[in-house]
DNA sequence: CTGAAAGCGCTTACAG
DNA sequence: CTGAAAGCGCTTACAG
């Protein structure tokens, strides 16, 4: 014990587990995986042991023997950063908890996209996954699945054959319409985003179809296009903000446009939410950043990205094992996140 | 050859190079590794083959021999969600990278850290790596320290025996400062972060420094406190746009802050930058989200959160191996990120 | 239900 | 400068 404290003071192996409960190191391994053919003493015996020694996988040395080392590419295309950020974040966690390496490359148009993902491949990935705004690129997509190569697209349009991971935008932009509703708001402006992307469009015709079942028919110019940056979002207010009379709240496709929303309304005067309620999508950093903070649909970006590398092993260990997998839809659920820039219209 | 591409299709091991090459095991991971006492001759050969072949070291079995399994916690509490997205980004990538395993706990006053901190040492963390505002708070550093945990401070004051990671923030601040006089600034408001951290204070005194050397006597009423937030920076950019004369430039302690001052200017409708230069510091992911693209200081914060687990990987290795290291402080380049939210005087 | 043996891919220490 | 042996921590087969 002293010569083990000395070479690795903070390192309690299977070993010690399984020597402290008086079980061979295979049957505490049992106990540690939740297999169920162990007798509930030493059941008990290891798990005491576990946690008395404070035990903790040593994720290498079982990832060695388990995924043998699967390579996961990510290749993106100028997205937001900050939903970057957190999508690699739940990436490498899941990845680092699988014991898979994650390579990334990033491309501009379509030629550099060939590219990396030829550098991708060379690199000897075993699958890729294609965040926003690759996801909706039909070509790119169906081309990987051509050429055998497993691919997980996080958002995006649902195409045959390529897993995603997603959240219900039409259920999302559904649930933020209706709150404003239910806040007395009925001249709405809304910023759409990039038209190009399937999630702007879901969220489009969400916000439209439940205008209409509530018999509301919006005025074509509250209807204003978008790109989902800071800069449209910047003009789109604007244009919204100058109309008389000025609609009492504003749902921007996206956290970044709602962003520039307020930007514009904070320096005309225009206060929110006693005068303007704002309301974003996507629950990105920004929302918390801004003052009044600001009501969004939380997209659990995330999560999202640790079950991008779930399902991609999945898919991974399945084809190595010589099965077929069928293509998984993975939808992750959304919340509505009130915070301060959203408020009851004053009557 | 073909019973290993059933079993595992991308998986070149080292052995593969080795066979390839004609050389032993060892041998090729010494090339890989870049140690220099290998023949150049077997040098070359391994380089053609590790090229050929596609091979990419398995971390996972690299770090079962090398890191033997070092745990590392992160105890935040409350900072902007962009800074610890991008710090953890990289805390992750060298854990994985290094086969160490990352806990998080976050925690809110005192007593909570505490308990936080407990519940690290109780799983068993090696180390513990403290982002700011927790490596300001000079208590929580002395504690650890004198329970003899490692710790590795990112940002914050520096503290005897505490090893840490960190910009030259008083350079930066220098470097906007004169960029600013460069372009013909002279009267120039300052929005101040949050007093109790350190950065803040640099900032701040960098700037005032670099305007006195210049002979720029700023009246009072140009330096404003903030508190590193959004919020802050609202009221903060309010007081300094009623000024008579209007500043020309504002100079805002961190990017959140220089967000709420375009905010304020967009309503406002004063042009950046034609009639106002804004600037910040820290280059989040918000530099790139506003309009016009904020010039910022760029802090390398995901290389931070890699030099920081580095960092405290190395003194994990020398505790374990019995060696004393004094206290690391690393120093990572700052760089002014010029983008179009400044411009030169107009005259 | 339980365990002894072997091996995942790599590198450390030991020989030459 | 080069290599044969052993082992990091874990789990997959194989026995009983």
């Amino acid at each position: 014990m002293s010569k083990r404290e000395r070479q690795n003071p903070g390192a309690v192996t299977i070993l010690d587990v399984a020597r402290h409960a008086g079980v061979s190191p295979m049957t505490a391994s049992r106990v540690i995986n939740g297999n169920p053919r162990v007798g509930q003493d030493l059941r008990d015996r290891v798990q005491a042991s576990v946690k008395l020694l404070g035990y903790r996988p040593n994720l290498a040395g079982r990832s060695l023997r388990t995924t043998s080392s699967a390579r996961i590419g990510v290749l993106y295309s100028n997205p937001s950063a900050a939903y970057l950020n957190e999508l690699m974040l739940g990436v490498l966690e899941q990845s680092s908890l699988s014991g898979a390496q994650v390579l990334v490359e990033k491309c501009g148009g379509i030629a550099s996209q060939r590219a990396a993902t030829r550098r991708l491949l060379e690199a000897g990935v075993d699958g890729i996954i294609l965040p926003p705004p690759l996801c909706d690129a039909p070509q790119t997509l169906q081309e990987l699945d051509e050429r055998g190569i497993p691919v997980v697209a996080v958002a995006g349009a649902q195409v045959a054959g390529v897993s995603s991971v997603r959240i219900d935008d039409y259920q999302g932009a559904r649930a933020m319409t209706r709150y404003l509703l239910e806040l007395g708001h009925t001249r709405i402006g809304f910023i759409q985003g990039d038209p190009d992307h399937t999630a702007a469009q879901l969220r489009r015709q969400a916000f439209l179809d439940t205008l209409a079942e509530s018999g509301i028919q919006l005025p074509d110019d509250h209807m204003v296009v978008g790109m989902f940056t800071y800069r449209s979002g910047l003009a789109a207010a604007r244009q919204l903000l100058e109309l008389d009379p000025r609609p009492t709240a504003i749902f921007c496709s996206n956290d970044d446009m709602a962003a520039a929303a307020m930007a514009v309304a904070h320096g005309t005067g225009v206060r929110i939410p006693d005068e303007l309620t704002v309301v974003g999508f996507d629950d990105t950093p920004v929302a918390t950043t801004l003052w009044p903070e600001l009501t969004t649909i939380r997209q659990p970006v995330t999560a999202m990205g640790k079950s991008a590398v779930a399902l991609m092993l999945e898919e991974i260990r399945a084809r190595r094992a010589g099965r077929h997998r069928d293509a998984t839809h993975q939808v992750m659920k959304h919340a509505l996140v009130k915070r301060q820039s959203s408020a009851a219209l004053a009557s």
